[in-house]
DNA sequence: TCTAGTATCGAACCAGGTTCGATAATCCGT
DNA sequence: ACGGATTATCGAACCTGGTTCGATACTAGA
């Protein structure tokens, strides 16, 4: 049905002949989009009209909303990356694995966007690669079988990836608003579950003030640490452990 | 701009009058177009026509496509929490978290399109909610502050959530074919990073032939068990932790 | 100058969500 | 039994947004 695709797309990027666009130009674009309001808030026609041009052009550049998405993706990620790379080493392996999971999870508090699309470039060369194999690097210090090494770095992006799903989906659209918001909308999910009969319904009831204003950046360190702990055992007791 | 809205959309859910539809019908055939071809083949019109009715009635029994796909989540949730709660309650709390988390997961995987809806319902009464309590109540009898309880869920739900964005992501269409396309899949993964420099991709190259037809299942059990064993290091030593 | 490749553009196509008013079937009080 | 009120059904029409395609520049080299 769909025929092979022979669209350009992947152009070398040189510069611009004519006063007017770059691959460059139309991921700033798109970036500034997706921060003010959201992924779908990128639209075709929006990033066109933005950057003062026709639909079409956009096309020469990306071979869909996908690829665009994609792209932007890397691009931020370069930023994240540097970041990354930018602190010193400290001695101890997984410290290092934690300081480089929380600022990747930073940079997904910042741009929620980010989704969980961030880790699915690892099929080709690019910023997700290298991050990956940025937080992978840390492990072959430790006394591990790849097998472990491996399913390690994915608990840890997992980690990472949950917490930006559960970020994703939280403010409707308060993100405009003051601050009220997140309490109000906290405080929605904790007045329903009060209601709730404490018989039926007793670990809700347990947590329910715990849940009531809480931080999702504890939740999530709560969790990053609960895996780094389990992923410090695993190594001590070395790699023929189940 | 928009109106409150003030559609149906919530009916008491009575026996049909006219030989026609009913909530239970719609759900039903909403799962079977998720089920056959995931989530982006449901689409309002397909319903409609698959239930042999107007696309109007449709907006009769549920408000939009994004009520629909939440209450079609809710739907087999349900049998997901028959499942989980039809076994025995062994002894270890631990061992029964990890049990019901594995069904879950075996749920996600029969149901990609689950992806990570399947946790947004719990602002009001359903089977999202009754989930979560059933997973947090097995903590009630160790040894943790609420506050610890509720990050302990969290991040038991999140290793599924994470599962669950990379089953969703990983066959783009190559459900109906046999079984060589999950290798192939693998496979391009793999022949790109042995095509890396092993100098600047050291990682990659140490976890390439364990990643190369690696299994889904055991990856998630992997990051399960290390948030377990985090979890019951935690409770081991007592609410006082940090 | 001629030609091929590089870019730009927007009309038009198409899928799919949502709205709305017409209409039928049913229920209930009188 | 009758007549409004309620419950349901239905599909044309509207609208947003992704994608295609052919026309048209503009540039560099032969």
């Amino acid at each position: 049905m769909t025929p092979p695709r022979q669209r350009p797309a992947d152009r070398p990027a040189r510069e611009r002949r004519r006063a007017s666009h770059s691959i460059e130009a139309v991921l700033g674009a798109a970036v500034e989009l997706l921060d003010e309001s959201g992924e779908p808030a990128l639209t075709i026609r929006g990033l066109a009209s933005r950057l003062g041009t026709g639909v079409g052009s956009v096309y020469w550049y990306v071979s869909g909303r996908d690829d665009l998405l994609d792209r932007a993706v890397d691009h931020v990620l370069g930023g994240v990356l540097a970041e990354i790379e930018r602190h010193p080493r400290t001695g101890d392996p997984v410290d290092e694995l934690r300081r480089m999971a929380v600022t990747l999870f930073d940079a997904v508090v910042d741009r929620p966007w980010l989704g969980s699309r961030f880790m699915r470039g690892i099929d080709a060369e690019g910023n997700s690669l290298r991050l990956y194999e940025e937080l992978g690097r840390q492990l072959l210090r430790l006394d591990l079988t790849p097998l472990q090494r491996f399913h390690a770095v994915t608990a840890v992006l997992g980690v990472v990836v949950s917490a930006a799903a559960d970020l994703g989906q939280e403010p409707p659209q308060a993100v405009v608003d003051g601050l009220v918001e997140r309490e109000e909308f906290l405080g929605r999910f904790a007045a329903t579950w009060r209601a709730l009969d404490p018989g039926e319904y007793p670990f809700l009831h347990d947590i329910v003030d715990a849940f009531d204003g809480h931080d999702d950046k504890q939740q999530f360190l709560a969790a990053l640490d609960l895996t780094l702990t389990g992923l410090r055992q695993l190594a001590g007791q070395g790699p023929e452990a189940p």
